[in-house]
DNA sequence: ATTGTTAATGCAATTTTGTTGCGTTAAATT
DNA sequence: AATTTAACGCAACAAAATTGCATTAACAAT
């Protein structure tokens, strides 16, 4: 079985991940790292530190991935289950996990979930 | 005021998207209507549909946007709020809007919402 | 501490996706 | 029918992500 490699860059990213108050977009990883590592290596670390279940991706209105630490606040029953809303800022383009939002569904029967998104938009507290 | 015309590709394009049961990239778009317009002319015409309100975006899980037309069944109050959860099948790849989910979340307070995006992912009922 | 395995990296090239500029065409109003 | 200008096609450009491959280094085994 592959084993995850621990490397300066995996490190480096992950701590700039986890320092950070917003989730990150790969091309802004690679602006603040400012060459530490190829942005080739940002892509593949940024996939294993997913596989590894350290971060977690979130898709933007606009198509930008972002990328947060994983908290796991309110995932006793199902740990792999990032169930919380994300807030993207308009105007700062901020991305942020809203840990105490306590979002709610139902679905019809017969969809088996294995992950979910809820992106809330508009203007955070700092820019409203 | 600048007016929205009604033109040939324009109407092509927002009859596949309200023709299809799960919602389309531009790519898809393209490979599907092939050859009637130009790959600029489809990206344009998706702009001026959702100024329109005619069909409106979904950030997919892996950032690609899809579009999908808007039925407007429960937006009552805010008719121009898309609340309402999308399922995003990672097999078939297609996404479907759940019009009967009754999503619910609470914000703490200042934030000012303006679009929603709520996105489930895993295996649909086809996939299953 | 040394070695061997192979995960991870860097670099170059490529692919994919979306955007911009501009001259031309045609939709809609008069 | 004439006028206005939104919309179009085409070419060029830009941004973002991926792939191939030779090299390097993490780390387990010795």
């Amino acid at each position: 079985m592959k084993t995850s490699r621990n490397t300066p860059s995996k490190t480096a990213i992950l701590d700039l991940i986890k320092s950070s108050a917003s989730a990150l977009s790969p091309i802004e990883i690679q602006k603040t790292l400012n060459g530490i590592c190829d942005r080739v290596t940002i892509y593949r670390v940024l996939d294993r530190l997913i596989t590894d279940d350290l971060i977690h991706k979130i898709a933007t209105p606009d198509g930008t991935l972002k990328y947060a630490a994983c908290r796991h606040l309110h995932c006793d029953t199902k740990p792999d289950l990032h169930q919380h809303i994300h807030f993207s800022c308009e105007k700062c383009l901020k991305v942020t996990c809203i840990d105490d939002a306590n979002p709610f569904f139902e679905l019809p029967k017969n969809y088996f979930v294995k992950d979910i998104n809820f992106t809330i938009s508009g203007f955070c507290p700092d820019c409203i």
